[in-house]
DNA sequence: CATGAAAGCGACCGACT
DNA sequence: AGTCGGTCGCTTTCATG
């Protein structure tokens, strides 16, 4: 894969069938070959060498969570014992289907993770019972999401 | 919109269905009638379903940051004057594009965001001369995330 | 809910500029 | 890098079980 270690260059063109595609994965190639003013097979050229690059990290059908309940979203900081092993502790997170998002990061917590729950209570039994009984999990700390005002890419 | 007040109802080839375009949003409807061993028209109708219930909220082109160098992504809490209306501080934290996520959230800090910085210095500069210039940001807190483990949606 | 058939497009490729 | 043209496959709709 090329392009990993440097900074790509890709032109406004690109750009254009990027962020069309960013906004609707399925839109035709045709109809974005159309807006921009070149042939279809142009822009399929191009797609195929933005996807050698390494930029395009695939396309997702996105699904709303709240539509099948899950409607309380929240952060928890983990503290983990000096003693654990930290994947081992991720591997765990990977085994709760709650757990959307798990970063390793700076400042007082050893892992920071997302969690998407049905309800407070749901989230409740998620943090006690299947957090908690991860080996080193010392505590947690979580606050809940009232509102997500802003969910995007990186401005194209 | 109906389904958006209730649990919405879906079976198993939803499920199937919904699981393949999940990974791959332009996996040919065909491909998947075939793999689930109904007929595309079928597949298609429930897609239609599926969308008209909201559970579908679109599709999108998934771009790697890194490969554009943008490589530090950090975690702010933000705390705001009481004075303060939170949705103008969130009108405001919308026009700075390297911030990705906004909540609300309980807890000590009012507004919880990710950023998507290109490097340390990048993250600096967005943090006192964008996010701290925002009226009402009293004081923020910004922990760095060294390495995301896990990026998902919640399981079908 | 499912199917098959049919029409209309779009994706994809090779040859060429 | 881009265009053009052709083939093959996909999407979409409709009448029907």
């Amino acid at each position: 894969m090329k392009g990993q270690n440097q900074t790509l260059k890709i032109d406004g063109i690109d750009k254009e069938i990027l962020r069309n595609l960013m906004e609707d994965a399925r839109r035709p190639i045709l109809e974005i070959a159309r807006k921009v003013g070149i042939s279809g097979a142009a822009i399929h050229q191009r797609l195929r060498k933005l996807e050698a690059s390494g930029l395009i990290a695939g396309s997702k059908f996105i699904i709303d969570p709240k539509v099948l309940g899950y409607k309380t979203m929240a952060f928890v900081g983990v503290y983990l014992d000096k003693a654990v092993s930290n994947p081992k502790a991720v591997k765990q997170l990977r085994d709760i289907p709650e757990v959307i998002e798990c970063h390793y990061t700076t400042g007082n917590w050893s892992i920071f993770i997302k969690i998407l729950c049905r309800d407070n209570e749901h989230l409740m039994v998620v943090l006690n019972k299947n957090i908690q009984a991860i080996e080193g999990v010392s505590r947690t700390e979580t606050f809940i999401s009232l509102d997500q005002q802003i969910d995007r890419q990186i401005k194209i």
